[in-house]
Parts: C-alpha cells; structure tokens; sequence
DNA sequence: ACATCATTGTTGTCAATGACTACATTCTTG
DNA sequence: CAAGAATGTAGTCATTGACAACAATGATGT
C-alpha cells in the first residue's frame, strides 16, 4: 500500500537491526534491548526479525560476533602499521588500538565478553573471537623467536601480556583512565611489563 | 489457610530472595533472571517481592553489592592473613583470593562488573566498590613507601598491578587457566610485573 | 517468458513478565 | 490494646519474545 514508503522487502534489514541494535544497546544498555522496539524504529512489523535471526539471543550472538571482528580487524590493521618497528613499540600499537575499540564501544565490549560466557558458542562467534585474540600472542611469539623475550612457555607470557591489555581495557572503560593519557600510560605500563620479562636489563 | 506451610509473613523474604536469585544467576544467567519464578520457588506471591526490590534492577543492584562486599571481606581476609609477610607475598595472596572469588562465582562477578557499568551507581553499591578494589592500591602504597617499588605516581602503579590482576580474572573465568595452575602461574606473573617495577634488579 | 519455489515480510495470537493498585494480615510501639 | 507501619496477596495492564498462517517478492530452470 506504500511503496513509496519502501518497498515490502527491506532489502537490507539484517544489516539495519544490527545496526540498530547497536545504536540501542549502547544508548539503553542489552537489558533495554528490545527486537519490536527495534522493528518500530526500522518501520517494519514485529515479526519481521524473526527472519534474520531466530531469537533475541541470535541477535545478541551476531553483534558479539561482528564486534569481536571489527576488534580483529582494528588489531590487525594496527600490527600491519607497525610492520617492522621495534617489537616493544608493535605490542603497544595493538594494545591502543584495543584500548581505542573499547572507549569507542564499551557498551558492544561488554555484550561481547557476557556472550563469551555461553556454553555453547556458535561457531561464527567461536572463529571471530579467536581471531581478534590471536595478535598478542602472535607478536609475543616473534620477539621471543628474535630473542627479545626470556624463553619459558609462550602460552604463560601471552597470558602475562594479555592480562595486562585486558585489565587496562576494563579500567580504561570505567573511565578511570582520562582520554588523552592513554597515548602515555599504555607505553609505561607495557614497558614496566616487558621490563619484568625481557632478557637484557636495560632501563630501570 | 495454610499456616502449616508458612506463616502470613515469611520473615525473611528478602534474603532468601538474594540467595535463590544468586542460585538462579549462576545456574541459568542474567537474561533468565525472572522475579516471578523466584517468586514461586519461594512459595511467595509473585508481587511480595517488590516489597523489597522495587524494580528488577533493585535486586540485580543488591545482588552486586553484597557481590561487592564478599570479594572485599575475602581480600581483607588475604591481607590480614599474610600480615608481616613479604610484600611480594602479600600481593600474590591478595590476587589469589580474587582469582578465587571471580572462579567460585563467575556469573555474579559478571553481574558485578555489568552493574559497574551503570550510569548512576546506587550509593552502597558504589561504597561496596571502593571498599573492594582498595585492597591493591593499599598494599602497594605500602610497599612503595617501604622503598620496594619505583617511586613515580602511585596511582599509575596501582594501575598496572590492578590491570594485571583484573586481566588474570577475566581470562581465568574463561577457564583458560586450569584450577591447580593458578598457584603456579599467578606468582609468576606478579613476580615478573613486580620485576618490571622493582627498584633492585635482583632476578633474571 | 513464465511457472515454481524459496526468501522475506505481515498479521494475529499466546504465555510470561515487570510493574502497578487496592486490599489483607501481621508486627510494633506508644 | 489501638493505631499505623511492614509485609504479603490478588488482580490487572502493557510489553515482550515466540510462534503460526498467510502475502508479496525474488530467483531459478526450462
């Protein structure tokens, strides 16, 4: 009865209701998060959703999944810009570049770590989230094959670094570290670690 | 009509709410929290709970604080236990026990930190905080002040120990580490950050 | 071209839920 | 022991997620 409005198929709306939903979740939070609230504000029926993701949960699940792709993609963009600078200087490129996603997302952050509780994970998920996890290792791997690192099991290290990336992403998210400090706390906090943990005793 | 059963009064409502709401947080998650199922698991009406939890978000409140306070009575705990020991001791008992808390409870720890998140924090709520995360930053001013540690600004050393503390929390939930190798690699990751901030370079 | 069928969207309905109101019972306290 | 505060109950409402039956559009093979 309303082309002109649009047409009867949305042609899009998978992509719409995420983005929609993003847009929701970080105005409202995941509890406020409602598929007919969402399909009024897309204009279509109650129903519609139920086409593109088959539960609230699946809907949840696929904006986890895209966060922690748009998390691997910032990561590795931040690695390739970093390509062949000190080893130091790449694992706090990607560390900002963690921190950066987190302050511009905290509200998908945290949906995307209460989604990793699931017990059963869907694979889609699964993958992207592997993915996004694999860069500090991987660098970690490399300077430790450069020798920049003390040997010992590369599993614990990634672990000892990952920890730190991941403890100062919760603080920043608080808001307890002050936008424009990042650029300067992050390089001091990654260097007092890689401190503890590198094979010369250079700096004190 | 049936005071066999119960009295009119059930006496302590609000508690046995907090403990089967607790019970059903673990068991089956946030999204599943429902006050009416409580409601009947306790044999209750299903309004009598709004005599103590005026809205949903009220008991999710309370279950984060009293959240909030064990993690803080299990780290004073720690820290008077390990009174007079060394100060890397003291640390390493202080992230253990909440290592401990963070794997015994992990679905109320992510309700904690979910409500953390909100915008206006309930005032007990927000003190059961404080008083939790005071513990580190404590023992850290401690041993700065005993010359242990780089002076620099204590804040910014706090961050760092708290970063990795919090990293190792979140990744062990995860249940990437293994229950018995926490005795084991949690030293070893403090060792190696205390190492970093240490003011001797004692060990390699 | 065009018939067939899978996609995608719609309307209608249902049980469950959180919140609200009016009322009942019990406890307290002056 | 009377008055009122606490605490529990029954009834109701709008909203929600899920489901089913149906409608419109798009794609495919011949």
């Amino acid at each position: 009865m309303k082309p002109a409005n649009h047409p009867y198929h949305h042609g899009n709306l998978r992509q719409e209701l995420l983005r929609a939903a993003e847009a929701a979740l970080e105005a409202r939070g995941v509890q406020q998060l409602s598929l007919r609230e969402l399909s009024r504000e897309l204009g279509v029926s109650h129903a519609s959703p139920q086409r593109h993701f088959a539960t609230k949960q699946d809907l949840i699940n696929a904006l986890a999944t895209v966060g922690f792709q748009r998390f691997d993609a910032i990561a590795a963009k931040a690695t390739a810009a970093a390509r062949g600078q000190d080893f130091k200087a790449r694992l706090t490129k990607v560390a900002l570049a963690h921190l950066g996603f987190a302050l511009k997302h905290p509200a998908l952050l945290a949906l995307m770590f209460e989604a990793k509780r699931q017990p059963a994970l869907p694979p889609e998920l699964l993958t992207a989230l592997q993915s996004a996890f694999s860069h500090i290792p991987r660098i970690l791997k490399e300077g430790q094959e450069a020798g920049k690192i003390v040997p010992g099991d590369p599993h614990r290290l990634a672990l000892t670094i990952g920890a730190v990336v991941q403890g100062l992403v919760a603080i920043a998210v608080d808001g307890k570290i002050k936008g424009d400090s990042l650029k300067v706390i992050v390089p001091e906090v990654i260097g007092q670690v890689l401190n503890g943990l590198s094979t010369g005793k250079a700096k004190a």
